[in-house]
DNA sequence: AATAATCGTCTTCTATAGTGGACGAAAAAA
DNA sequence: TTTTTTCGTCCACTATAGAAGACGATTATT
């Protein structure tokens, strides 16, 4: 177990950054990292270190052990459940689970939203990605710009171009939906 | 979200380095990182780079992603079960969940071990920690240098001075064992 | 087509990560 | 005690991470 770690990193940054539409110049302006670093470190031409993956992920909102997390899960196949990151809000509880082995072209995603809880999500984080919300339980309400749409169990809504939207359950209880999204 | 992972990084390295009584000349030679290098990292005073943290955690035998999860809980107090570093060792399909918010000075592990897998333990990674093992469900036996303890649902075994120990499941169902251990 | 943005890479330079070896302090051995 | 070993830190030097800006290529505007 000596596997250096740097160009599954490198092949993560460039996904996580694709996958909002983030130029290399966006990217540097959220992150304080030059674009030239960020371009060496995608092509396999630098080792960043702690301080850098720390700035560059958290312009991901994602803690730095599950950007890692996903980077080391490259070359897997199978995802089991013990296996697969997590990451919980600790203000709102609002949990993510990385299902799909990462560097697939078709992502899932299984997030479970506290009741009352509301997650705003910026059109910048969607750009250039195509993705539909499967409801598996519990009531969502989503909004997608000035449109508001109403789910509850069993529904799928396919999102339209970017646009800010909101994550809110106004039930009682958690609900649990699935994202899928594919790159490109 | 822009914390510097450094300071957390740099309290993890020295835990793991001093949980397995390891110096820092004998880190140096099972990483490949020089000795002053480490020395410089552990007091803070530099940012390592990813391919070294991954020659690091290589020698802990530990996924960088793990060194990572419990870095980031250095000043939780609580450790949800979903939040929980868990790693798998692909080829025997043993897993081991830290349950110990880190950096406490008693830490448990949630230990489960397939039926007929054996998985050795060298004596360097046990010196200077004080450890018990306690069988929650199935069969374990433990060998620890000559001495074979046979342990079944219940029983708990108090470690002797290090040893080459191996850890076998003779059962069919898995075994499922707490690892408690404290520093120093 | 011509102009103007915007993209990622390349170039230059500085800050610092990383190495090998020396050093003093503390512990172990005699 | 004196000697010897082992520990972590400090020093000088080299390799490279990282920043700021220039550059050609591509794409969008007019």
């Amino acid at each position: 177990m000596e596997n250096d770690p740097v160009q599954a990193i490198a092949m993560r940054l460039k996904i996580e950054r694709e996958a909002r539409g983030w130029s290399l110049a966006e990217l540097a302006e959220r992150s304080g990292v030059s674009k030239a670093m960020i371009s060496k470190i995608e092509r396999n031409e630098a080792s960043p270190t702690a301080t850098v993956l720390g700035r560059l992920s958290g312009a991901f909102g994602l803690p730095l052990s599950v950007l890692l997390a996903l980077a080391e899960r490259a070359q897997e196949r199978v995802a089991l459940q013990a296996e697969q990151p997590v990451w919980t809000d600790p203000e709102t509880g609002y949990t993510r689970r990385a299902v799909s082995p990462a560097n697939s072209p078709l992502e899932l995603l299984d997030v479970s939203l506290p009741s009352g809880v509301r997650v705003p999500y910026p059109a910048s984080a969607f750009a250039f990605q195509h993705q539909q919300i499967w409801v598996l339980s519990g009531r969502l309400d989503f909004q997608e710009g000035t449109v508001m749409h109403h789910l509850t169990e069993g529904d799928c809504l396919l999102l339209g171009p970017p646009a800010d939207c909101v994550f809110f359950n106004p039930g009682k209880e958690p609900a649990r939906y699935v994202v899928a999204l594919t790159r490109r």
